[in-house]
DNA sequence: ATTAAACTGTGTATAAATTACACAGTATAA
DNA sequence: TTATACTGTGTAATTTATACACAGTTTAAT
């Protein structure tokens, strides 16, 4: 299994990538993965091999898709299901561990070139995780726990790759009530925006 | 892997399934499934399956998700990534083969208990279909070469399980562009109505 | 041949959702 | 104290979705 994990930070998406240390592909950036075990799901395994990697342990893992290219590992055949996950980079610092060099959060907008297939299930990875935007309110994960219109909207826009209307989008929110407001402002910034929060 | 095999008959939905004649779950129904082969995708493995059960080959496979529930087999340990396929059942006559003693369309409206988890793959295999209804017109699977309004309505009607206006459906149709009048009557039904078919 | 039944083909009015857009107010930084 | 950067707010216009009725055509029955 593999995964893509995003965070959202100094207004940007971004991805976490690991450096292999083996070949092949020793020295490539890639995205966590590694071999399933036995008596475990596809999404326990998967949080254990992140764990083994990085360090983050019990993240949600939303399925993305499985590949099975014949060539997609040059050595022998590995078929591998990939998963996303959405985490608060600040909670969950990260360290390279085993057959990792180097752990790295990279801005989606810049990501170098992936070992393996892993261009393509990153790709994927964000398509899946647009369509689910606005299903549920995922980017729970992705924002402290209270936070302005401003900065979810800027997340959204970073998700989506697109600019949105301040007003319309502060409508639709709202509108929502999936998001209360908590009666408090957030400090240090022009304005005094309000905080809100997920309502549970 | 296992596949969801969608046709439409008579009117109705309906879902391939084979009855195993081996343990366990032996003469229950499921959907036909099978092992992956040495080099080869999913996909083409799948396809290779469903020909060794029912006859039936080189079917466009869509997938779904994978399975990896570690009781989901009550045996061995197995994975499975589900895929769906439309079909047209007279293109495709169906044989029973190797460990499965029957095989038979089911209306989707009527489908018995399957074996395995496979009643949950079933459920989740029609869900994909109906997301991907609008995007591409997958329909053309489903229906004869030229067909006429009523038929592809009845076809929407019954992947979505609710009626449609006439009208309204008929605008968004033409209005997308993806099909066009052939200029031929469909005959022996009332009201000789016009045959469109999937433009290319 | 006539008639009844079942279907096709068509348009408009209403409601709902989405989009576009401007200015006054507030906290921070200089 | 002043300039700057941000917040907060409403309405009109457009687009999209929904509701709905009747005349015309073909078949099946007599």
């Amino acid at each position: 299994m593999d995964c893509a994990i995003f965070g959202f930070q100094d207004n940007e998406l971004r991805l976490l990538l690991v450096k292999r240390a083996i070949d092949p592909f020793k020295d490539q950036w890639m995205l966590p993965g590694g071999i399933m075990e036995e008596g475990h799901t596809l999404e326990e395994s998967v949080n254990n091999v992140l764990f083994n990697l990085t360090g983050i342990h019990d993240v949600h893992q939303e399925q993305v898709k499985a590949y099975s290219r014949v060539d997609r590992h040059p050595v022998k055949r590995v078929l591998t299901v990939c998963f996303y996950a959405l985490i608060k980079p600040e909670n969950h610092p990260v360290i390279a561990k085993n057959y990792v060099s180097d752990v790295q959060w990279y801005s989606f907008s810049k990501l170098p070139g992936l070992g393996f297939d892993h261009d393509q299930l990153a790709l994927d990875a964000l398509h899946k995780l647009r369509g689910n935007l606005d299903q549920n309110l995922i980017f729970g994960e992705l924002l402290p726990d209270k936070f302005t219109l401003k900065e979810l909207q800027d997340l959204y826009e970073s998700i989506l790759d697109e600019t949105l209307d301040r007003r319309n989008f502060r409508k639709k929110i709202l509108q929502s009530g999936l998001v209360i407001p908590t009666n408090e402002k957030k400090v240090g910034v022009k304005g005094g925006p309000e905080l809100y929060r997920i309502k549970k």
